[in-house]
DNA sequence: CTCATGTAGTTTCCGTGACAACTACAAGAG
DNA sequence: CTCTTGTAGTTGTCACGGAAACTACATGAG
């Protein structure tokens, strides 16, 4: 029954797994402290402001933050009427929209960041060395890659976080 | 108020949650096209099979597999009613219950995980160094640690000001 | 013993996301 | 053109999990 995984690599596993949990916790905590939204309108929103132009298309802006479309289309709606994003008509392709941040959308940004950066910093940069995060990058990177290539079938999580600007 | 966070640690906070949807996906989906059910119960039957006595009360384990005790609660009912676990009431004390495997639930962990192992080595070890396990490993079980200092509400963390206790 | 308070687990209500069916438009073949 | 097939996004349905109210039992003060 112990079908051969090295306890190094298990006990990274197990480390990542305890890692994103508690991490996400504190962080979803913190921004409903602050009477934030939840870390999964920061994820829409950056992924939106990094985009080239600062717009995205609704299928693009579903893989970008690993959501499913018809997921996104709600999530999305919420945040519509939230007032921090708008749909923009496709001219070339009247199907689709583009997804753009309001004001409202760039301001509310700016504030979810440093309480997300807040708690990146005491828990996550005091705790890892530089080189543990270089290891931690380099690793994982692979390992999403890979692991990204063989998506039989789909399924997802929570997507990245990043600085505004 | 613009929260720095270095540019290796926000990689690696990045790889983090991209590794762990990625894998997490990739499970899922191998799981599935296995007819066997998912991730949470393997979880779960994981947490009794180790826990000493290979019993545990509800509390302990919704603490184990981070989930709300409510939640816990339903989970159990499906898993009981799937014949993989039982609720055996606790002598000393008639509010709780011991969470235990039935032999179903044992045949079950040893179906899950292969599948589980299969995964992690084509994806997580084949990409990732010892060394980086290593790495991997120590920086995020100390980042874990100290995020779930703070998750926990405001208590009375009377770090400030009087003398303590 | 009795009462107040605390704890274990369950239940109710609600928000969210996956999945699949569906609508509207696009694009290539003939 | 027109037909077929493919794609973008939305909608309906469902399963799951969190939060808080609730029940039953435990425990310590008096």
């Amino acid at each position: 029954m112990t079908a051969r995984v090295p306890d190094p690599h298990l006990g990274a596993w197990r480390a990542v797994l305890s890692a994103h949990s508690a991490l996400v916790a504190a962080v979803e905590t913190e921004l409903a402290e602050a009477s934030l939204p939840p870390l999964a309108w920061y994820d829409v929103l950056w992924a939106v402001r990094r985009s080239p132009g600062k717009r995205i298309r609704m299928a693009d802006l579903a893989a970008e933050v690993t959501i499913s479309r018809g997921g996104l289309t709600k999530l999305a709606d919420r945040l519509e009427k939230a007032g921090v994003l708008l749909r923009e008509a496709v001219e070339e392709d009247g199907r689709g929209f583009y997804v753009v941040l309001t004001p409202a959308g760039e301001a509310m940004l700016r504030r979810m960041w440093p309480v997300y950066a807040r708690v990146l910093r005491s828990s996550f940069v005091s705790a890892v060395s530089a080189e543990e995060a270089e290891a931690i990058d380099a690793g994982l990177t692979r390992a999403a890659s890979v692991a990204q290539q063989r998506p039989a079938r789909r399924k997802a999580s929570r997507s990245v976080g990043g600085s505004p600007r």
